[in-house]
DNA sequence: TCATCATAGTCAAGGAATTGAGTAGTCATA
DNA sequence: TATGACTACTCAATTCCTTGACTATGATGA
């Protein structure tokens, strides 16, 4: 079992649908984990079925209703019991350090533009993320707002995404800028 | 299919077995990949069959037996259609991060605790890294062995990894701080 | 000498994730 | 007025990954 805690933490913030944890989870959560929506709707059955959550409908106008889902007492209790269990190593997956790591052996032209566009995907993710950041601490400053803040989990977690992003974005220019150099050097080598 | 091109670029390096690809998983290709040993007998099984790979036996005195694989022509073809392909968006998946999503609704000191246990591994993790690259560039400086290196590759990869274990670091203690800064106050408090 | 660790792998079961398609109503745009 | 885009969700098939156990041999250590 490993997204139902991702699940049950996203719902702290309060109530949300499948549709919106689906699009949310491009921010905020994203940082550490990554779901497709089929997978969420299977996931909050699942957990509704085992009363770590309960749903409601709501009814709306002018589009299709929706059932949100929130934290039941026994889902507080499994969230608690999760913190205390030691956690597994993290991972990622990403196929484009596999193709870094080939580069060498495969056109680089393509990588390099990869990793440009990746560089540029960061970025944006970056300034989301700076946002959100703002949003969260309000007026106060970060450290007033780490000391004295109702919830800092969502700010924490978001300053490590954003470190992310940035790291990322920093990586690619540079990764791409060494493979560029090499086929300047390619290209103007002696005939 | 997601495995079989971490595996190929894997093999770029030289012959390797299927144990021996276990045990390194942990380092170098781990930056960017992650899988357990029953899955890479498995794939490097489909790659074979697939032609992708060529396996050969080799007999050891004093141990047992051994297969080692090397890339194709087919495999390096594969490669290559793999590498100009638009990648997916990379993900990360975190145990840890979850919990400290939750924090404000669970107790705080086991998570606590496990960041820095975190920090400490992704430290280790950070030296490993660090000697590796030394080896990698030889006597030359960075810029140097990036100009005129053979493989630049496992190199630019290191460094992504090696840069995320210190990010990770950095991130884990300065949470871990703002944390116990909280449980402070708490239990100062006045009564 | 008995236990344990390291090398080198295999097998089966079950849970999790991805791929791909489909339903159904509302709204804006052309 | 039909085309596509957005909200909101569902179903099935397949592939992928994890869990856990199991077979051997040789070396190391108590």
């Amino acid at each position: 079992m490993a997204l139902r805690h991702a699940v049950l933490a996203a719902l702290l913030d309060g109530e949300f649908s499948g549709y919106q944890l689906a699009k949310g989870f491009d921010i905020g959560v994203a940082n550490f984990w990554h779901a497709l929506p089929q997978q969420l709707y299977a996931e909050l059955a699942r957990l509704e079925g085992e009363g770590l959550l309960s749903g409601r409908e709501i009814v709306q106008e002018g589009r299709p209703n929706k059932r949100v889902f929130q934290v039941t007492e026994d889902g507080f209790a499994e969230l608690e019991r999760f913190a205390a269990a030691s956690a597994k190593p993290s991972f990622i997956r990403d196929d484009l350090l596999v193709k870094v790591q080939a580069v060498d052996d495969v056109d680089a032209a393509p990588v390099i533009a990869q990793l440009r566009e990746r560089a540029a995907v960061a970025e944006a993710k970056a300034e989301v993320l700076g946002k959100l950041l703002r949003r969260l601490r309000g007026e106060l400053d970060e450290d007033e707002f780490l000391r004295t803040g109702r919830r800092i989990g969502p700010y924490l977690t978001c300053r490590r995404g954003l470190a992310f992003e940035r790291e990322t974005r920093e990586w690619c220019l540079w990764a791409a800028e060494s493979l560029v150099r090499r086929e300047d050097v390619e290209c103007a080598g002696p005939t």
